[in-house]
DNA sequence: GACCTTGTGAGACACTTGTCTTAGGATGGG
DNA sequence: CCCATCCTAAGACAAGTGTCTCACAAGGTC
């Protein structure tokens, strides 16, 4: 198994854009953070997806003039890593605790709530049947 | 407001003693974290400790020989500050989003599972009363 | 062909994190 | 008094992060 790299901050924002945009030059990265009230030079977007390259977390065609830039792991799976990471560091793993304090200190909206009801019926309606979502 | 000071993972390790054992000398942290399968020196330790401190996230006092450590933040207030940061992140700030994803990765068992829901029952029917704690 | 414009590559540089070394102060046994 | 301990202070040092400067290449323009 490679290592699991870390992601910063800073290399989260350029990835997210490429989430939302499904690919971008360095140019067009750096113009959607900005807008987006980043204030970052070229070099500095140009650095970052470097690096996310490096790590095996995006992937990059060069095609005509400048390179682009796709992502090579999926947003899911990096709130996986950290929601993980955090039940581990924090909740002993255990994610009933998290979700117990999520609810506590963010309460949801009827909307959300009754859509939380529903995931949970399932879930333990399914208990030994279904496997699938 | 002074500024949220980060917490690395390593300080976290430390914390953790002083929140289980209330207070600890370096020594002390170091047993328990070694015992625990941990592999530091007393300078690293040491140093953990002394980083908290300039954060301001524990407080020593001199007893006797050594300083003795206690911490300055809760384990609560820890846990609050990563949730939020995840939630503005990677999840626009929705708790509710949050919430749904972790039940779908990390199913919950049947008894955490009625904690829950008598959580979002509670948190829907007392729309506007209760404040409870 | 000299000159922009847009790109890349290399690397600088300060700060943070992870971990340790080394020097020196206080304490207690002989 | 001298030594072995245990403690703190100071800081070393490599790797990772956040951000940028600078030199230089490829493609058009006249």
């Amino acid at each position: 198994m490679a290592k699991r790299p870390t992601i910063p901050d800073s290399e989260l924002d350029v990835l997210k854009v490429l989430w939302r945009r499904g690919r971008a030059t360095v140019r067009e990265a750096l113009e959607t953070l900005n807008a987006a009230g980043r204030d970052w030079s070229y070099a500095t977007v140009a650095t970052l997806l470097d690096r996310l390259e490096n790590k095996g977390l995006v992937e990059s065609d060069r095609k005509e003039l400048a390179f682009v830039y796709t992502p090579a792991i999926s947003e899911q799976e990096v709130r996986k890593r950290r929601v993980d990471g955090l039940l581990d560091k924090l909740y002993e793993g255990d994610p009933g605790l998290l979700v117990l304090h999520l609810l506590k200190s963010h309460p949801l909206d009827p909307g959300q709530a009754s859509r939380v009801r529903e995931v949970l019926d399932e879930m333990t309606a399914s208990k030994s049947s279904k496997k699938k979502g």
